[in-house]
DNA sequence: CGCTCCCGCCAGTAC
DNA sequence: GTACTGGCGGGAGCG
């Protein structure tokens, strides 16, 4: 439908100016829910969706990450997803909520964090909270097993994927009670550590990508913090939406009509794309700091250390314990050990609002407690 | 000029 | 092997 990638654009006649916009991830989310957001529809090809959108095949993998990871999709097979439609956000977003909230930290076994061997290596795979959504290959292989099973590679590959980070960046929104939250302050909070500016910038530039599609489904929305008026998102969430799967008033066509509250006349056509033009009506009151509850580590992933496989610099998950170094070694850069104390106070500040702090809080503490009886050492690593 | 984030290379996985 | 997936980050659009 809209613009054919292959084609140059332009060069000739027609000064179509490229626009950057027509190519967004938003816009293009837009166009595959309407397109698949009928009855009827029951199987989605990749290939078929990225022909019938115009756009390449990389495209829609990373649509449907996201889309999955919130219950919109469930994948079938190679190639093939089976729609489940806006009717089974509410229980994926109750499960991740659940999962975020339960205090599974201690539940997973991580016991064989210490592994040694070298060649082969796996490890657990802890399903505690995240429970890749993503297609686990077939229900054959239940996480019953006692033992652990899984590669190592794939729990590393799995925790930097769209869709963990999707569902991740979902449970900041629902187990805290953080009203706002930039993209900055989510990457900082699912990294645990490892804030080396390139780390940071490529989790910023994934989270752009989830957002983007988040708020083409309305389940946030962007603003931007009351005084910084730093970019930040809201979760919307089911807000208004009927329970039974009103995916119809979801799927905010060009008219881009708010389902919920304020119905903005749409201005310019800029799709609903991550874009803060419009929030009227909002509610400043925002900086209600509750305070989070037993929030969890929503994800957290000790991964055992294993140096082999220096695939990348090994980015811990979301709420790795702090001390672990990582392994990158020609990165002198990487951040060397901080003590929990001195880490907390070095970055709770930068948390624009008291839930956020607490949040960090959170984790810190969990992880701290987490360390030091699962993997049997001090969290603490005197440094300063 | 910094924030966004598209684009597509190419490594890892699945057949 | 080939095909499918999808992490990743360069670098350009845009405000």
């Amino acid at each position: 439908m809209p613009v054919s990638s292959s084609s140059l654009p332009e060069s000739s006649s027609r000064h179509y100016t490229y626009s950057r916009k027509q190519k967004s991830l938003g816009l293009l989310c837009s166009n595959f829910l309407s397109m698949y957001n009928k009855d009827g529809i029951e199987l989605i090809g990749l290939d078929e969706a990225a022909a019938r959108l115009g756009v390449e095949r990389r495209r829609i993998y990373d649509i449907v990450n996201v889309l999955e990871s919130v219950g919109v999709l469930t994948r079938k097979a190679k190639n093939k997803y089976t729609w489940k439609g806006f009717g089974a956000i509410p229980k994926a977003l109750q499960n991740l909520k659940e999962e975020g909230f339960s205090s599974n930290f201690k539940k997973f076994d991580v016991h064989n964090i210490a592994k040694v061997s070298d060649d082969d290596d796996d490890d657990e795979e802890d399903e505690g909270f995240f429970n890749p959504i993503t297609g686990s290959q077939t229900e054959t292989s239940k996480s019953t097993s006692i033992l652990k099973s899984s590669s190592v590679k794939v729990d590393n590959r799995r925790e930097k994927s769209l869709g963990l980070l999707t569902q991740n960046f979902v449970k900041l929104f629902l187990c805290s009670s953080a009203e706002l939250i930039s993209l900055d302050e989510a990457a900082r909070l699912l990294l645990g550590n490892a804030h080396n500016t390139s780390v940071m910038r490529t989790k910023v530039r994934r989270l752009y990508d989830i957002a983007n599609v988040l708020s083409s489904m309305n389940l946030i929305e962007k603003t931007h913090t009351v005084d910084t008026r730093k970019p930040a998102f809201r979760w919307l969430g089911l807000r208004g939406k009927s329970e039974k799967g009103s995916a119809e008033a979801l799927v905010l066509n060009e008219s881009k009509k708010r389902v919920f509250g304020t119905d903005v006349t749409n201005v310019s056509f800029k799709k609903n794309k991550v874009d803060s033009s419009n929030d009227q009506n909002f509610n400043k009151s925002q900086q209600k700091h509750k305070k989070v509850e037993n929030l969890v580590p929503a994800d957290d992933r000790s991964r055992s250390e294993d140096s082999k496989q220096a695939s990348k610099s090994y980015q811990f998950g979301p709420f790795a314990p702090v001390n672990l170094t990582k392994i990158s070694n020609s990165e002198n850069d990487a951040k060397p050990v901080h003590d929990w104390e001195s880490l907390a106070s070095t970055y709770r500040p930068q948390y624009h609002n008291q839930a956020l702090r607490d949040l960090f809080s959170h984790y810190m503490e969990a992880w701290k407690s987490w360390y030091s009886e699962v993997a049997g050492k001090t969290p603490i690593k005197q440094i300063s």
